[in-house]
DNA sequence: CGTAAGCTTGAACAGCGTCAACCCAGGTGG
DNA sequence: CCACCTGGGTTGACGCTGTTCAAGCTTACG
């Protein structure tokens, strides 16, 4: 019937839904979920105004989430990866409010939320993991200081990009980063030749190894000074 | 026992839990709430890093969130007035995660969140209620263009502001902005002197009247251009 | 092989931050 | 009751940081 592993045996098991839920109900939600979507680079996993039925959680890949405003211009609201959970947004007006896609080949597992909720009426460890992962993501909402210069929203966002590598197994000291340089820069309200800049600028400074969109952190404590600088 | 009218004639019912909840269960709801806790002006509602028990929703006055990070510096995450909700970050840590600070006179309901939970597991439509509140929190959030220039970014801000007022049942044309200059500024990346600037450029262009803390919108739909334009 | 998209680098410009001075209102204490 | 002080707000001058414009380079892709 149903491709893939279960969720007990899940690499990323500790970041989704199974921590909180009950050992013994735990195969329910194996039963959920559609394991093994895989989407291409510029495929969207869903879009803007799209009637809401499935939350997403990535497997593998890098996401990238926007939405177009009034003037027609991109607005990057994000950049997900493995163990992150995309569409909670949506619950409450029932359509996506943003748009999803596939920075690079993408697996995802889909879970019907209607089905979730059935599951999470029955019983309560179901429940209250739905609202702590909804909390979750309602805190790592505004980490980044506006108020700081270009260099240090930079050496901020490679740190959080480092991070959520480090979740998915890797050191977090070897990455690509998947998104192209204008997209980094309107995510941090930056122009893209500030970013190009200040990526050569950190190569020079022997903080970094940067060749295309790979990226070798060689100096993290650096960057991590960097990055809390006040504004 | 308790005082204070119930959550059935409520003015904010609309905003809250009343709505999506089952009319049948809806008493449940008032018998969980506190409703007559007032705070002064630079009173906390909570601090961070203390124990998350209680959900507040305000009922008139206005809130100030920030946190304090590594250098010290402040954080301004929002502005909360009568209708929102605060504390659902807390729930994931079981800590709050930023402080509340009353910038005037506030009321609040105080809902302790172990039996909102309770009620939840037993009735469908409270759990219903609270994820579908908690989305819209997360949907809210993310909406400043960070790339935008300075006069579009108070604009924006002015219009936030105005919208939230509506809510209270006011024209939104004229209120009090209870917050300082400073937390404006750090709010949208500014300077202090850059908000103050903009606001006598407003005034002078025939935009809005501001004397003081006290505003009263001229041209609403000029604040709609400048705050819609790209950067 | 040719085109387009993405990236880098340079030079000039300007928006906004910084520094400084000053004003005003409210609160405190003699 | 007045003098003082402090916090918040405004305004001006100046200069830096980051944007804009422009040109050239590289890589991906049809």
């Amino acid at each position: 019937m149903r491709e893939g592993q279960s969720c007990s045996s899940c690499r990323l098991a500790t970041y989704c839904f199974p921590p909180g839920i009950d050992k013994s109900h735990l195969h329910l939600l194996s039963e959920l979920v559609n394991q093994q979507t895989i989407l291409h680079r510029n495929e969207y996993i869903y879009r803007a105004f799209e009637t809401f039925r499935k939350i997403f959680i990535i497997r593998s890949g890098s996401v990238k989430t926007f939405k177009i405003n009034s003037n027609g211009e991109k607005i990057i609201t994000g950049f997900c990866y493995p163990g992150e959970i995309l569409g909670f947004d949506a619950i409450a007006t029932k359509t996506y409010q943003e748009n999803a896609l596939a920075l690079d080949t993408v697996s995802v597992c889909e879970l019907n939320f209607n089905e979730l909720e059935k599951l999470s009426s029955k019983f309560p460890s179901y429940q209250h993991q739905l609202v702590k992962l909804m909390s979750e993501k309602l805190s790592s909402n505004f980490f980044l200081n506006l108020s700081s210069s270009a260099e240090s929203k930079i050496a901020f966002f490679l740190l959080t990009i480092s991070n959520k590598m480090k979740n998915y197994g890797t050191t977090g000291m070897n990455f690509n980063l998947s998104m192209t340089r204008e997209d980094i820069a309107r995510y941090l309200g930056l122009a893209t030749e500030t970013v190009s800049r200040i990526l050569s600028k950190f190569q020079l400074n022997n903080i970094l190894e940067c060749s295309k969109k790979n990226i070798f952190l060689k100096d993290y404590s650096q960057l991590q000074i960097l990055a809390s600088q006040a504004g």
